[in-house]
DNA sequence: CATAGGATCGCCT
DNA sequence: GGCGATCCTATGT
């Protein structure tokens, strides 16, 4: 009901941002119809020291832009050439930091959730990943980067669940094996016994 | 169930 | 020119 305000974004811990936001539900609205989910997995791209973030190393192009200014906006990227991945940006203007959802429960639209994911059952790959739950919500890099969360296109609000602390597993981040010593870094979060998280180890 | 390979394209060097 | 913060399908056990 409550949109989550600019300051939840602000915090200059990513970690704390990413374990906050399960729990809250992630909402689009395109062409009019109303999509959306339960986060339940987020990984936490602790800005230029992390060798695992696109920032890495205060690395700024027309791509990583969005990352270095001020908290509370979408950075959408393709991944593959096939896939668009969704991330919230933190932290002050200048500190790259980012929380990429890597899954959520879905709860409204899922008629049309099913239609943009070609399926017609409700399974838990509908939105069990981060490139598929862009796909459902109807999200993509070219249209949706940069977007204020503020506004009524994109935004995450707060539908009063509150996740615990001994209800988040912890463990590394997936597909990041080339982060040398930082691929090992406990920044994944989860939702433990919920059934929509990714699948990925 | 496990593993392997393909799809597909913008980004960065 | 090489590769990726992924997912799906096919094949074998």
């Amino acid at each position: 009901m409550s949109k989550l305000p600019k300051s939840f974004f602000l915090n200059e811990n990513v970690l704390e941002v990413s374990e906050q936001l399960l729990g809250k539900v992630l909402c689009t609205k395109i062409d009019g119809i109303l999509t959306s989910g339960m986060i339940v997995e987020t990984e936490a791209y602790n800005g230029i020291s992390d060798k695992a973030s696109h920032a890495f190393g205060n690395r700024r192009t027309k791509r990583t832009e969005i990352m270095f200014g001020e908290g509370g906006f979408s950075y959408v990227y393709l991944c593959y050439g096939i896939y668009s991945l969704f991330n919230v940006v933190t932290n002050l203007k200048e500190i790259p930091h980012a929380v990429l959802i890597r899954a959520i429960e879905p709860i409204d639209g899922i008629e049309k959730m099913l239609e943009r994911r070609g399926k017609s059952k409700l399974e838990t790959n509908l939105t069990s990943g981060p490139g598929i739950l862009s796909q459902a919500l109807g999200i993509n890099f070219r249209e949706h980067n940069g977007l204020d969360l503020q506004k009524d296109e994109i935004w995450i609000e707060s539908r009063g669940v509150e996740i615990s602390k001994n209800e988040i597993l912890r463990s590394s981040r997936v597909g990041v094996d080339y982060a040398e010593e930082d691929a090992k870094l406990p920044w994944r979060f989860r939702i433990q016994n919920n059934k929509w998280t990714s699948k990925a180890k």
